[in-house]
RNA sequence: GCCGGCGUGGCGGAACUGGCAGACGCACAGGACUUAAAAUCCUGCGGGACUAACCUCCCGUACCGGUUCGAUUCCGGUCGCCGGCACCA
């Protein structure tokens, strides 16, 4: 390392911090103060990253005798823009936990890797004529030296890679197991179709209409499809929910997405006609209220009877419309009801026997339930805005509400029923109940929960993902390969183009697609449709815990060992995607005894996204711009108006994502060059509330580059003492309690606050002993280890910080033996008094009167004391 | 519309189980050092009244009300923001 004795107090100009290397540009002279080095990010930094490496520092052990600690991130998809600003949050949050474990003595898992199918690098590769394959590559070895360079404690020797074969030759092994387990199945059915990726889609793919990923149009397009019956697992996926500790949000939206419902099937017999209408509700206990029936305009009941409508050229007209209008488009409407009356049938109402009409609308979905409704205009209310719309009759049948002609009724806590026979006088859930039992002894309905959750759509017409490994016989239908025969490697093709016929461009390569059936031995084609990126990424955290394993997908010992994962941490965008598709995986292998736990995940928080500041914000503007606007516009409120004009709605948000038209993107490399990778970490662990979303702001990272110089320097005021000073001593204890309670609670900001309180003490008193020195770098180690590493060396302690044990912390010597506790009047704090802190109530009340004694004016009423925190004086 | 979360200085954000609101950081202002600037160090920093200054007092955690000796925290209502779901019967 350079050294740069100098005068003291001539320091070195930092308006820059690369003058560290050269003449500061501003002409200062570049020097430093003679009592320290300076703190050179960049050499101790490289220094310690190869140190790790060469020690081998953060290898997992396989010594299974240990506790073990798995903490798991989400393995990030290297895209060619590199590592984003977002990426290092939940990296250091949990690199601090693992970090903090190994310090505490477990074996910790703590791996990276790549989920790298998928279609960017494909259209990169069709556009560049570059092989998926290699651009892969590069783009993994860039995101590598990132992730290297900001000092994060993976073992490297675990890293996986969903596109390498050895790896996804598991992923089609679990494929065929679900295969053979009646849960993969082909079905022709309506897709989305993204007209843009020329992709299929699955329904969790598609936001607001359009292609999650490119934003294209989606249409729906009947294709033949592998389906995963995920549905089988939603009452598991709900109950498994109960058994974790998961953030409350991400369960919530998980059961939203299931979309669990109990209600019932009713028969509602057809008018002079054999068939039955049957219907799905949640309130069967309003049956005596259904004025008329609705049928979705897909439903087959119309095409069966269509001699026998009259108005047979409406309906067709109307569903001709209906079927031009995607789901998403049905929605958008929604709040205008349309529908036609089918004259010719009706039905019958089995509790009442009463003839209702049946009309077809599309607020009735096919997807869902039976497809067919009966209308309680009443107390629901949609069917209420239909029946207004076409003056069908509305019937109250739950009483506690206005006038059901006026406004729907739809509380189901308070209602009472009426106008319904045997239910009359009953309480909803009592009269839901009755109904049951009714209809299943006349044999016209039964109790039936409903999911909302689809079957995962699973084939995509793609070449860069892992090949589905079945061929079709004409003879033998669809034929699992034999488990030898993986990995089912792909191809080398011509053109990774999809084609417009909708197939994958495996389809073009006969030589592969033609091949033999291995039941029949007679001629077959290969499946040329692939996995969606989501299959790799549903089964990776298992492969960390045995990546080379060549005989099964992970050894049953790693397995038994490692699982389930201890902590996850991962975006919110994730909850109801791979979160629920990996625990359907996970699930499955449970119940196939392929895995020893039936919850993948012991534990699941999310982090916030990290935002850019809006430049066209008020609140974001310089102080300088804001009194210019200010003096100009004359108050705060006519500038932002003015912004507003200029820049539109967005002037109005001061976080905003980042984007290079608003030139706030902020490259996680330019930070880690100029401020260093230990800075970067700290920032973006004190930037705010973990879980919430925060601002990146330039000034902050200033801050905490501050903070590390401060600890730095503290080398300068260090004594020889091996202890805690005595006036120290509480304050050493109070912070290792703190820090250590707040890793763990995802409360890294407030961890790192009472660390710079700390030092703020240090500079105080002008003094730090070594044994407090010690402890500081201990506690700031998983945040910032590089510096703490170069610091605990010069200061020549023993070892490495990485092999020290964690600091503990005496209960009692946390709290004070003097405290100053608030004297209160009447609940106002009045004076400030200094007490022991076992000082009997009397004589604190005693002392406390003496101090506010010029206040005691009126009658003392009462006297509260609670130990430790407050007196209140309560006078009339 | 439904579900979940949130609303605290100029800003990011603290506050145990109901007990001195504003920790820590940023920005800003003043001072020291400097020929000067930057950096660094010190001081101040919610609003208001009074004061030469100190002291002291009043108001203040979106808004209205309640429970309590005492409410940012608990309860009821209103408004606003964010996220998820959305014609799911």
């Amino acid at each position: 390392m350079e050294s740069y004795n100098l005068r003291p107090k001539e320091t070195f100009c930092a308006a820059d911090y690369n003058a560290i290397y050269a003449v500061c540009e501003c002409g200062g002279k570049g020097m430093v103060n003679e009592m320290a080095e300076v703190y050179n990010h960049r050499e101790v930094e490289t220094k310690w990253q190869k140190v790790w490496d060469e020690e081998k520092a953060f290898k997992t052990s396989e010594d299974y005798s240990k506790p073990k600690y798995y903490a798991l991130v989400e393995f990030p998809y290297p895209s060619g823009q590199g590592l984003h600003v977002g990426h290092p949050r939940p990296y250091t949050a949990l690199d601090i936990v693992a970090r903090k474990r190994r310090m505490q003595g477990y074996n910790v898992l703590y791996p990276m890797g790549w989920d790298a199918f998928g279609l960017p690098t494909e259209n990169y590769a069709i556009k560049n004529h570059i092989h998926p394959k290699i651009v892969t590559q590069n783009n993994v070895s860039r995101f590598k030296s990132q992730l290297h360079s900001l000092g994060y404690s993976f073992d490297w020797d675990r890293e996986v890679n969903t596109t390498d074969p050895n790896y996804y030759k598991w992923t089609q092994w679990i494929f065929l197991k679900l295969f053979k387990a009646g849960l993969a199945y082909k079905s022709e059915m309506p897709i989305n179709w993204c007209t843009s990726c020329k992709v299929g889609l699955a329904n969790e793919e598609v936001v607001n209409g359009v292609c999650e990923r490119c934003g294209s149009e989606v249409v729906r397009k009947v294709k033949s499809q592998w389906m995963l019956k995920i549905t089988e697992y939603a009452d598991k996926l709900i109950e498994g929910l109960d058994t974790v500790d998961y953030v409350e949000r991400v369960k919530v939206s998980q059961k939203n997405w299931i979309g669990k419902s109990t209600g019932a099937e009713v028969d509602f017999a057809i008018k002079d006609k054999e068939d039955k209408l049957r219907v799905y509700t949640t309130r069967c206990d309003t049956l005596f209220g259904a004025t008329y029936m609705v049928v979705s305009p897909e439903h087959p009941i119309i095409d069966k009877y269509k001699d026998d409508i009259k108005n047979w050229d409406d309906i067709c007209a109307y569903r001709e419309q209906a079927a031009r209008k995607s789901d998403f488009e049905r929605a958008e409407l929604a709040k205008d009801k349309t529908g036609v009356c089918i004259d010719g049938m009706s039905a019958i109402n089995p509790v009442n026997g009463k003839e209702i009409p049946i009309f077809i609308s599309d607020y009735v979905l096919m997807s869902y339930g039976t497809g067919a409704i009966m209308a309680v205009p009443a107390h629901d209310e949609r069917d209420w805005d239909f029946a207004k719309k076409f003056g069908l009759p509305i019937v109250e049948v739950v009483a506690g509400g206005k006038d059901v002609q006026e406004e729907v009724y739809t509380d189901v806590a308070t209602g009472t029923l009426v106008n319904s026979d045997f239910l009359n006088g009953l309480s909803v859930a009592d009269a839901k109940e009755k109904m049951i039992a009714f209809l299943e002894e006349k044999g016209v309905g039964c109790a039936k929960t409903n999911f909302k959750l689809r079957d995962w759509v699973f084939s995509r017409q793609r070449y860069w993902g892992e090949p589905i490994p079945i061929v079709y016989c004409e003879k033998c239908g669809y034929v699992p390969l034999d488990e030898s025969e993986l990995p089912l490697e792909l191809p080398e093709v011509e053109s990774y183009m999809p084609t417009d016929t909708g197939e994958s461009p495996l389809a073009l390569m006969t030589d592969w697609v033609n091949t033999t059936c291995p039941c029949c031995g007679g001629p077959a084609k290969r499946e040329t449709d692939t996995m969606p990126q989501w299959a790799g990424s549903s089964w990776y955290f298992l492969r960390y815990t045995d990546p080379n394993n060549s005989e099964a997908l992970a050894s049953k010992e790693a397995l038994d060992y490692w699982m389930p994962v201890d902590w996850y941490n991962g975006g919110m965008e994730h909850t109801t995607l791979h979160l629920l598709y990996s625990r359907f995986w996970h699930k499955f292998l449970y119940d196939q005894k392929a895995v020893p736990c039936p919850e993948p995940y012991a534990k699941r928080t999310s982090h916030g996204m990290i935002l850019g500041l809006n430049p066209h914000c008020f609140s974001n503007l310089p102080a300088k711009e804001q009194e210019q606007l200010l003096a100009e516009y004359g108050s705060e409120k006519a500038a932002r108006e003015a912004l507003k004009e200029k820049y539109g709605e967005m002037a109005e948000h001061p976080v905003v994502k980042m984007s290079k038209s608003l030139g706030n993107v902020v490259n996680p490399d330019d930070i880690v060059t100029d401020y260093g990778a230990d800075t970067l970490r700290t920032y973006e662990m004190f930037i705010g509330a973990f879980e919430l979303s925060a601002g990146w702001s330039e000034d902050g990272v200033k801050g905490c580059r501050r903070f590390l110089e401060r600890v730095w320097k503290l080398q300068d005021i260090l004594t020889d003492d091996m202890g805690y000073s005595k006036d120290m001593e509480i304050k050493m204890h109070q912070t290792i309690k703190k820090v250590s309670n707040d890793f763990e609670s995802l409360k890294y900001n407030t961890a790192i606050a009472a660390m710079m309180a700390l030092v703020n003490d240090f500079y105080k008193k002008n003094a730090v002993t070594k044994g407090e020195f010690k402890t500081l770098i201990t506690l700031l180690n998983p945040v910032a280890p590089h510096i703490t590493e170069e610091l605990w060396q010069k200061v020549g302690f023993e070892g490495r910080v990485y092999q020290t044990a964690w600091p503990e912390f005496e209960e009692a010597k946390t709290v004070e033996s003097t405290v100053e506790i608030a004297v209160q009047i009447n609940g106002k704090t009045r004076a400030t008094l200094d007490i022991g802190k076992d000082d009997p109530k009397d004589e604190v009340i005693a002392k406390a009167k003496e101090v506010v004694a010029d206040k005691l004016t009126g009658t003392i009423v009462k006297e509260i004391y609670v130990p430790g925190r407050i007196v209140n004086i309560v006078q009339k």
